[in-house]
DNA sequence: TTGAAAGCGCTAACAT
DNA sequence: ATGTTAGCGCTTTCAA
């Protein structure tokens, strides 16, 4: 077993008091009697416990954030940048993968099995808002994406419907008219795709164009592969659209390798364009045309929220729903077809 | 606050060994007590708080993993597996980004700033393993890559050197004989890209090819920008490279990228060979050939050591130094030239 | 089967 | 400036 605070106090001939005080640099310390403290400290190779500490302050500094899953490079960076910010607020962070499983979901919200985190950044996948108020948590939540929670939780997150509207008017204003949509998760409750969807709907009518629904592609995940097999039924259809909105950058490079090998070239017979500006879009061939969050932004602001209601006096901060700016990146994937203004 | 054991034992008009019992299903507790222990729990919505349980047990659940950064592809896949088997373990996962920072990678050795974490898995960066003896810890530790430790702590690593040299042999099977190397980091302490580089020149010199130093590209980190960067300077030698064999996909992807502008074709021109396999080079154009580290092992395997030593009757369990199975994945960036055999 | 109580390591209120 | 001590919430030994 490591030595505790008392070893050192024995060792030091201090009290307890003392040695805390010199662990934590607060209260004063006699020069003479921080420097034997610190010597007893330094020979014994005392390390405070923090479960100890924990127990006492009420609170862990660990903050957990629950994500489909880890590897998918938006979810990546994003967790990275989370991490980061959380060190600047001395947080650290425990990552859980929930699978898309609604069961995981609920159970990290409701902190079944305890409580370890201060609060808790979740990007829900099979739970919608309404079901968070099901739960009596005494948990700060923040979510991520969905649709919004109208008060009952702090939320996070960009303007879906505008930014899939630009998307596809983006699109639009290269001249193709035949945009197809890639990405639909009609089995979901967290709302984000349909409100891509939405934005896509309603910037084909503002142009005039009716939606097809066999342009609609739902898919099961966001991966590529899903991507790669939602354009493939696309090109198997009758009627072959001439642009597609995909509702991830990993979609859309699954769409842009499908397209490739059945010998279509990107853009001059289809131009692409994805949703998140993963790192992989900017090196692809061609470059991927994407929708680009600020992610840092994400970060930050879901941390001050946690933050504000971590260190807020006995809960009651209104809940805020935060919406991020993003912007159109475009690239190659979506240049103009030579001859179109 | 939040209600605790004891307020439950009141309500519910037992004591709290009781309801510990309950909470913990261990020891037999009495149908009825049973009934009324839990109906007291819903109602108080109780949950148990971790910090005292880690407090008594001496062991909070809780193992560290310090990578240099989350976001790059192989970090995040690998990180998803460890977060994964490390669900199966009961245990919860902290995730430290040390940006290849010496500093940062000393301090979550030794555990300054106090004792959180079981065990910690490490992907050193800057430190080599010799570093680590330097540090009185209590603290179990896996290294993930470096060079060996010497029984100095548990390893789990690939064998970099026969890995790197099967790959460069395949791109000289392919009819290939100006091999290039993309990605030695000659002020690295911790002998990845050194092994790498062994490989890379024993396979040269095997098939009587002088390795020659200038197409040996050193990088600052192991990112696409710096694949393309380094990409550019073969380009623009005297003499050009046909081949090259860099040493992580996405430095890889970053040299295909640089080819493609500069209007090479692959593998006609050029062919590649990463290492990694990270999920970009299966849906690259053309697909990226690879090494492939068994990764689900890697992170089966780093968790298997630490619960040795974590649930080991007092230390000493001889340091494991694993090599982890990988294999040459084949894809079009290394296929061989119409003509050759 | 259940209760009473000690103690894990730390901080802070109170005392000197 | 430093010592003494209660108590955070839990598990578990000892008793009943």
């Amino acid at each position: 077993m490591s030595s505790s605070l008392k070893d050192v106090a024995a060792r030091a001939g201090v009290s307890a008091r003392t040695v805390s005080n010199v662990v934590n640099g607060s209260a004063r310390v006699a020069a003479e009697t921080r420097r034997r403290v610190q010597e007893a400290i330094d020979e014994l190779g005392y390390r405070p416990n923090l479960a100890a500490r924990s127990l006492r302050a009420g609170r862990t500094g660990i903050i957990g954030l629950a994500i489909p899953e880890l590897h998918p490079p938006y979810f990546a960076e994003l967790a990275g940048l989370l991490v980061e910010e959380a060190g600047r607020r001395s947080w650290t962070v425990i990552i859980d993968q929930t699978r898309g499983d609604a069961e995981a979901e609920r159970r990290l919200l409701t902190g079944d099995g305890g409580r370890v985190m201060d609060g808790l950044i979740i990007s829900p996948w099979a739970l919608e808002a309404r079901d968070l108020t099901a739960t009596a948590r005494p948990l700060p939540v923040v979510l991520l994406g969905e649709r919004s929670p109208q008060g009952l939780a702090d939320r996070v997150a960009v303007d879906n419907v505008a930014a899939a509207d630009e998307a596809t008017a983006h699109l639009l204003s290269t001249g193709r008219r035949r945009v197809a949509a890639i990405g639909l998760q009609p089995q979901l409750g967290n709302g984000t795709a349909e409100q891509r969807a939405e934005g896509y709907r309603r910037a084909l009518r503002r142009a005039g164009i009716a939606p097809r629904p066999d342009w609609e592609r739902p898919v099961d995940a966001l991966h590529r592969g899903d991507g790669a097999r939602a354009m493939a039924e696309l090109l198997d259809g009758d009627d072959v659209p001439d642009a597609v909105f995909a509702f991830s950058d990993e979609l859309a490079l699954g769409a842009l390798h499908t397209a490739r090998v059945r010998g279509l070239r990107v853009p001059e017979d289809l131009a692409i364009v994805g949703f998140d500006d993963i790192e992989d879009g900017r090196f692809s061939h061609p470059g991927l045309t994407t929708v680009s969050p600020d992610k840092r932004q994400i970060a930050a602001r879901a941390l001050q929220c946690l933050a504000d209601r971590i260190y807020s006096p006995r809960n009651e901060v209104p809940a805020s729903d935060l919406t991020i700016p993003h912007r159109l990146v475009v690239r190659g994937s979506s240049a103009p077809r030579a001859g179109t203004p």
